[in-house]
DNA sequence: CATGGGATTGACT
DNA sequence: GTCAATCCCATGC
């Protein structure tokens, strides 16, 4: 994937990763499911501004931003947006293409279990050997890559959800996930549901404002690699 | 310098 | 469903 793809607005970049490939050491896997990080809200590490740890989220587009959450997991993100401008992807789910063997070992289980392999931003990072190391690396030619969706594969459907784990701006709508993925952290939907937050329903004021002209709807979608 | 809170997971009830 | 593990870093004294 070229620089340009990760400088566009974040939310498209989330959007448009769905159904591209990360490859590490030799193991691979397709994103099923990301979330969208900015600045300007609240849940982002970069709403404090620049500090040693958000130093990455302002860099340069196409960088991973590696971080470590409650002091156990590694998360991989994509920088997006241009440089000075603190935004990013979560990679939250892969469904495993490559590698699988190895994948299993690394998390500890028999490579039949391949649903459990990637499932989590955790657990893929695990998998495929991703550390706090790889932070500031480049994602278009560094250990971690990120590659275009493979053509014969088509536009992938993406459904929209809220935020899966943050406690603020929570009524966000940015997590993307492949329609119809079984390898995804948790369902679309899923605990949100019971808080009657639908993906078409309208957006809260601050969701709007935030999501600006992003035009990302809710459905289907033809994000490009 | 001390403190508290996470963009989570897996084990256990 | 609940809960501990575990550690970096932003914040506040």
């Amino acid at each position: 994937m070229r620089q340009a793809f990760f400088r566009r607005d974040v939310l498209a970049v989330a959007q448009a990763l769905i159904g591209c490939v990360v490859s590490c050491d030799g193991c691979s896997g397709m994103i099923v499911e990301t979330e969208a990080y900015h600045d300007s809200e609240p849940a982002c590490h970069a709403y404090v501004g620049r500090t040693a740890r958000t130093q990455t989220l302002f860099g340069p587009p196409g960088l991973a931003y590696v971080y470590l959450s409650y002091g156990v997991h590694a998360l991989l993100n994509a920088v997006c947006e241009p440089e000075g401008v603190g935004a990013a992807v979560l990679i939250r789910a892969l469904e495993p293409l490559a590698g699988i063997e190895q994948m299993a070992a690394r998390r500890g289980l028999p490579a039949a279990r391949v649903r459990e392999l990637c499932s989590g931003p955790g657990k893929l990072t695990q998998a495929l050997g991703v550390g706090l190391d790889d932070n500031g690396s480049s994602l278009t030619d560094g250990r971690v890559v990120i590659r275009g969706r493979p053509r014969r594969l088509g536009d992938p459907v993406v459904q929209r959800d809220r935020r899966i784990g943050i406690t603020k701006a929570t009524e966000l709508p940015w997590r993307f996930c492949l329609e119809g993925s079984r390898y995804l952290s948790r369902p679309v939907g899923g605990a949100w549901a019971a808080g009657g937050y639908r993906p078409e329903a309208p957006l809260a004021d601050g969701a709007v404002a935030l999501l600006g002209g992003a035009g990302v709807g809710a459905g289907g979608t033809t994000g490009c690699c």
